[in-house]
DNA sequence: TATATGTTCAACCATCCGGTTTAATAATAT
DNA sequence: ATATTATTAAACCGGATGGTTGAACATATA
């Protein structure tokens, strides 16, 4: 319980930066090595790795061995952690446009 | 669109805080005074004074002052973009439970 | 006007975060 | 065995973050 907690903190802070975001899109599309995902971006091998350590340990994304590769893809469960959390408000602005709509009739 | 891309980036950011996820939780519900949200926490008036800034900027509250209180209560906007944000992963998960439907025929 | 109440600001501290560089490890190729 | 390729680990740096305390500011109330 405190478990999937800590878990969603370490979801949305994975998602809070814009590379790691830009990360998740391009693995979600094809599953790509470590070193393939590097030639995306202006940073070190190194800061990208720390990145997917960020977003494993997130559960965003897994890797698996292939030879002396790290081939990294998208884990959806933890998205769907995120928009599990998220379902609990979404009435909250449909009713917002919901009153909008009474207003425009 | 920078301009929204660095939306995300806050609202994911406030949203990692547990503490911050449950002040959205209690104003969701009712709109309640800085210092009704303090009484919940083991932490100064400050600390929370800060969580609030933090979470004006991403957009996921609003203050209004009445005499000498301000009161804070949920802006959904911040919420719905974090929620089209998913929406583009969705199918993703709800296409691996199909796949796993499809077994269970 | 003075005082109490509600909130924010400022300065500070410890820790975390995103980046770097260099060294180490693992697996393949020569 | 050695060299090359792919990745991670370690140490470091500057800036952000979450907390503190104490002063300052704004608004009501006596």
């Amino acid at each position: 319980m405190v478990e999937h907690i800590l878990q969603l903190d370490l979801i949305f802070a994975s998602l809070s930066d814009p590379t790691r975001r830009d990360i998740l899109a391009r693995v979600s599309r094809v599953e790509l090595s470590v070193g393939e995902l590097v030639e995306n971006y202006d940073i070190s091998f190194a800061a990208i790795s720390k990145h997917l350590k960020i977003m494993e340990k997130a559960k965003l994304v897994v890797k698996r061995k292939q030879g002396r590769k790290q081939m990294v893809s998208l884990a959806p469960d933890a998205l769907q952690s995120a928009d599990e959390y998220l379902e609990q408000y979404r009435q909250m602005w449909q009713s917002r446009y919901s009153k909008l709509d009474d207003l425009l009739q």
